[in-house]
DNA sequence: TTGTGTTTTATTGCCTCC
DNA sequence: GGAGGCAATAAAACACAA
């Protein structure tokens, strides 16, 4: 007995036990299916109340208000008295009893109009239901748990719902992001690589310059026949721009260019092939060879584009138009 | 019929309010 | 300190598949 709380009725020797039989069917027709009460008190019948299905002291309804009219007529039974099947309710200690779906269905209205209940109420419905005040107390604080347990169920739902939504938010922009970051990478490779053409250009076209004005300076017979000439303007040239753009490239301050290539293990920084010859050095498929490189430097996920599928046709303008030896593709496959 | 899971009724202990 | 609410739990009643 916790707080001093007592609890009426029920095990009380001077009570009255009330059967109320299950009336789920609600025929009337069925053995048991009448109310029954109680008309002896002694202890050795009813020492806790049994058989009924209400469980209550019939001294609390009359106590309430000195009469069973309410409890009668909740019920709709006129039907009072014992009969052998009370005799066995009563030999059934410690057997709860059902509310009846009546009762069940009054105790839900009221409890939609209101689900704390005032102790006015308590025994206004414990008198029209013929239960103790103490079941409605207790049918109350179980609804209201279980209308806790079925409204956190709801909220969990809610909260599951949007959460589920967030997180598809959160994918895609997540998607878009990387996609977007890929093509950003793309684009400043691109761009790094027109401005190293655009300086190898004016280089040569400068060094060209300066060799025309010094064979111009000497007498044709005393160096070489003209074929000569030109043959030594080209070797000239090509060396100075193989050199040049190897600097550029090898040299270049771009973290990322320069990463991505020296990471790649097909590259010896001391070969004279490095640049221009790593694909044919390599062992690996040339799938390999773009995720060795893909996963170096660019996002996960990034799907390199295949060599294969990039248009050659019309690589960046050479730096030197006459005998520049572009044999390697894989030099161009930054652009597109 | 029986085993098992679920629902309902009731108890207990703790807490808060007046 | 008593009344009442709540969480946790017990136990009976019930539903249902095998």
């Amino acid at each position: 007995m916790a707080g001093g709380r007592v609890y009426g009725g029920g095990n009380g020797s001077s009570s009255l036990g009330v059967l109320l039989q299950n009336q789920r069917g609600s025929s009337g027709s069925e053995p048991l299916d009448s109310l029954f009460f109680s008309g002896s008190c002694n202890s050795s019948t009813s020492s806790s109340f049994l058989g009924s299905r209400s469980m209550m002291s019939f001294e609390d309804v009359r106590g309430e208000n000195g009469s069973k009219k309410s409890f009668f007529r909740s019920f709709g039974s006129d039907e009072i008295g014992l009969d052998d099947d009370l005799d066995e309710y009563f030999h059934q200690p410690g057997k709860k009893r059902r509310l009846t779906v009546d009762q069940v269905q009054f105790l839900e209205k009221s409890f939609e109009v209101e689900n704390k209940l005032e102790p006015e109420r308590k025994v206004q419905l414990a008198k029209d239901l013929g239960l103790q005040p103490r079941q409605v107390a207790i049918w109350f604080q179980n609804r209201r748990a279980r209308w806790k347990t079925k409204q956190m169920e709801k909220d969990y739902d809610v909260l599951q719902a949007s959460y589920n939504s967030l997180k598809a938010d959160y994918e895609s922009l997540r998607k878009e992001t990387d996609k977007l970051k890929a093509e950003v990478l793309v684009l400043s490779d691109e761009l790094l690589k027109r401005e190293r053409d655009r300086e190898n250009s004016s280089e040569l076209s400068d060094n060209s310059n300066k060799l025309s004005e010094e064979l111009a300076e000497k007498p044709i017979a005393e160096s070489a026949s003209e074929g000569e000439v030109s043959k030594v303007s080209t070797v000239v040239c090509l060396q100075e721009d193989i050199s040049s753009v190897k600097s550029d490239i090898f040299d270049s301050d771009s973290p990322r260019l320069t990463d991505g290539v020296r990471s790649n293990p097909l590259m010896e920084p001391g070969d004279s092939s490095y640049a221009f010859e790593a694909d044919h050095q390599s062992d690996l498929s040339q799938d390999e060879e773009d995720n060795l490189i893909s996963r170096s430097f660019l996002p996960s996920g990034y799907i390199f584009p295949k060599l294969e599928d990039v248009d050659y046709s019309d690589p960046p303008e050479s730096s030197c138009n006459f005998e520049y030896p572009v044999e390697d593709h894989a030099f161009w496959s930054w652009s597109y």
